[in-house]
DNA sequence: GCCGTTTTCGGCCCGACTGTTTTCAGTCG
């Protein structure tokens, strides 16, 4: 996902800005992330200790889900504070902070060449392996290794057999994958660049409209609106935009140009008469935007991104309400924007009521540093307090899955032992029992169910075996939410955007074993998890199917996750009641308690 | 490289699986 480009030495992820002489490096959190995965990349190629690989890689997860930017954070106590990022670490990050790149990194740049990181990521290749790829075929890179394969010369090398050859032979001959990028990355482009042209005087409004306004889990590009008075110079002022690496297009309505990760932005100036109407329309989808304009057809009219015309004369258009109730809709909400309906529902006056998230009273599904998370349950309450949330539910990792230090009956039953103390301290606000208990090969549960018979929440998970056949998965998932107590299958699909497919599920089938079993599903708010994805959630929803929204938090901080889960569940045309933890307490309750 | 009401040094997670082996290394999570 994060690239690092050039050999420069220069640091930086997608979007990221080099300003050569810069005191001001811009420094995102996502460069400082890239930066230390890339160092932990080399060292593994290397060899190098793996406890100091896994330094790195932790620091690399915990900057990533910081909620607001390291620039910003450092000096501060809360920065200090930070787990994870020791004495050396936090000079690293000043470095980066301050001068947009790294020495040590340059130094292992020269090592190793930049098309070996890259081998990592097929299948079955490991440090180890890339290691002997590198030093005992000089094999620089995936080309390279092509060749290698297709010249047998892979052949000699131990630990490389015909599967593992295959394997390579095929991953090597896909297409590479797609350039979109989550949406919590966009995210760290967008809204500064917003924010700069904004800041341009004359331009008296910016949105950022496309796929990310739908709140789509990947961005391809960002299609940004500008309204701005005629004249103003907005070329002249986006060449000092320091994060533009080039300028592709650049006339009087419209600008291109790409980001310095090659994000491609588009650019568009409206008058303020025909904003809404360009929102619309640079809103999309395609879909949507078809649909509406066959509609403004059939009533006589002419749609475009300038406006709703009657003959050259404009109806609608200086906002998206107007242009909408021209036609005869209520405003519909961007993130149902893919005509799945949405339009048919608007006209019938039926659109949902979509979630919001102040309607969450809850999370049931998050880690402390009894597993795999990095803040202990105190923290993690307080957060949730914080949050104005009044229940979460503790949801460590079962034993099965060994990296993430997980929980067997024993500790279950002391942390629950804490819990149940903790509570009694609480006022308004209740800690729930729960795990996160591994779905074992064959559907068992990797606790028994006398242990989970103590917990109010039972959420359950595939963490291995993701290449099973669809019906053995589905037999398998099947057969783990017959255990009685179960509550909540959690990231339904394993899927990690950007990094693995969702395995063979016959979602069919597991919709309807979870609705006869009254169990619930999860979107969970991982940013590349989001899992759930919406069409799925909705397919749920529209079974009856009640969802959870879950930030699965692994920090304090990562309770924020709950927001990408309410973006995916309005996607899903979710509203407040076809959600789990919108209950108050005692109504979740009853809703976790099921019929056996 | 991080971390510490057992330690400022010596721990740090480890089991399952797979493919390649001839008893196990490497990958994955």
């Amino acid at each position: 996902m994060a690239a690092i480009d050039g050999r420069d030495g220069r640091v930086t992820a997608p979007g990221s800005v080099e300003q050569p002489g810069s005191t001001d490096s811009h420094i995102h959190n996502e460069d400082v992330a890239s930066a230390f995965d890339e160092m932990a990349d080399l060292l593994d190629i290397q060899g190098e200790n793996p406890f100091r690989i896994r330094a790195y890689r932790r620091a690399a997860q915990i900057v990533r889900g910081l909620p607001q930017e390291l620039a910003r954070m450092h000096g501060t106590e809360e920065f200090d504070a930070l787990p994870g990022i020791g004495a050396d670490l936090a000079r690293k990050i000043a470095e980066l902070l301050r001068t947009g790149r790294l020495r040590a990194l340059d130094k292992l740049r020269l090592r190793v060449p930049q098309g070996v990181r890259q081998l990592l990521k097929l299948p079955s290749l490991g440090p180890v392996r890339v290691r002997a790829l590198f030093t005992a075929l000089k094999i620089r890179g995936p080309d390279d290794l092509r060749r290698a394969l297709s010249e047998g010369r892979v052949e000699k090398l131990r630990g490389f057999g015909p599967t593992i050859r295959a394997q390579l032979t095929q991953a090597l001959a896909e297409t590479p994958q797609s350039p979109r990028i989550p949406w919590s990355v966009a995210k760290q482009y967008a809204e500064p660049l917003k924010r700069f042209l904004e800041s341009i005087p004359g331009v008296s409004r910016v949105e950022i409209a496309g796929s990310y306004r739908r709140g789509r889990d990947t961005v391809g590009d960002l299609d940004v609106l500008v309204c701005a008075a005629r004249g103003t110079p907005l070329i002249a002022a986006l060449t000092r935009y320091p994060e533009l690496r080039e300028l592709t297009a650049g006339g009087e309505t419209k600008v291109s140009g790409k980001l310095r990760n090659g994000l491609q932005v588009d650019i568009r100036v409206v008058s303020s008469e025909s904003f809404g109407s360009a929102l619309h329309y640079f809103t999309g989808s395609r879909d949507h935007n078809i649909h509406v304009r066959r509609r403004a057809q059939d009533r006589g009219y002419k749609l475009s991104e300038y406006g709703l015309f009657r003959g050259r004369r404009r109806i609608a258009g200086a906002t998206e309400e107007d242009l909408f109730e021209a036609l005869g809709l209520p405003w519909i909400a961007p993130e149902l924007r893919e005509d799945r309906g949405e339009i048919e529902a608007a006209a019938g006056r039926r659109l949902p009521r979509l979630i919001e998230l102040k309607d969450l009273r809850g999370d049931l599904h998050v880690h402390t540093k009894a597993s795999d998370g990095v803040d202990p349950l105190k923290k993690m309450v307080s957060a949730a307090q914080a949050r104005g949330l009044s229940y979460i539910a503790i949801t460590d990792h079962s034993k099965h899955v060994g990296v993430t230090h997980g929980l067997d009956a024993e500790r279950l039953a002391r942390q629950a032992d804490e819990i149940d103390a903790l509570n009694a301290t609480l006022k308004g606000f209740t800690v729930l029992k729960g795990a996160e208990v591994d779905i074992l090969d064959d559907g068992k549960l990797a606790l028994a169910d006398a242990v989970l018979r103590r917990l109010d929440v039972v959420v359950i998970a595939v963490h291995s075996q993701f290449g099973l056949s669809q019906a053995r998965q589905t037999e398998r998932i099947l057969r783990a939410l017959d255990r009685p107590n179960v509550s909540i299958l959690a990231h339904p699909f394993g899927r990690l955007l950007g990094e693995r497919a969702p395995y063979e599920l016959d979602f069919e089938r597991v919709l309807k074993g979870i609705r006869e079993r009254g169990c619930c599903l999860e979107i969970n708010a991982q940013p590349l998890r989001l899992d759930l994805d919406d069409v799925h959630a909705k397919a749920a929803r529209d079974q009856g199917v009640l969802i959870a929204i879950s930030s699965d938090a692994h920090s304090a901080d990562q309770l924020a996750f709950l927001e990408n889960g309410v973006r995916q569940a309005r996607r899903a045309w979710l509203t407040r009641d076809d959600v789990l933890n919108t209950r108050p307490l005692e109504a979740l309750r009853a809703a976790l308690r099921r019929e056996r």
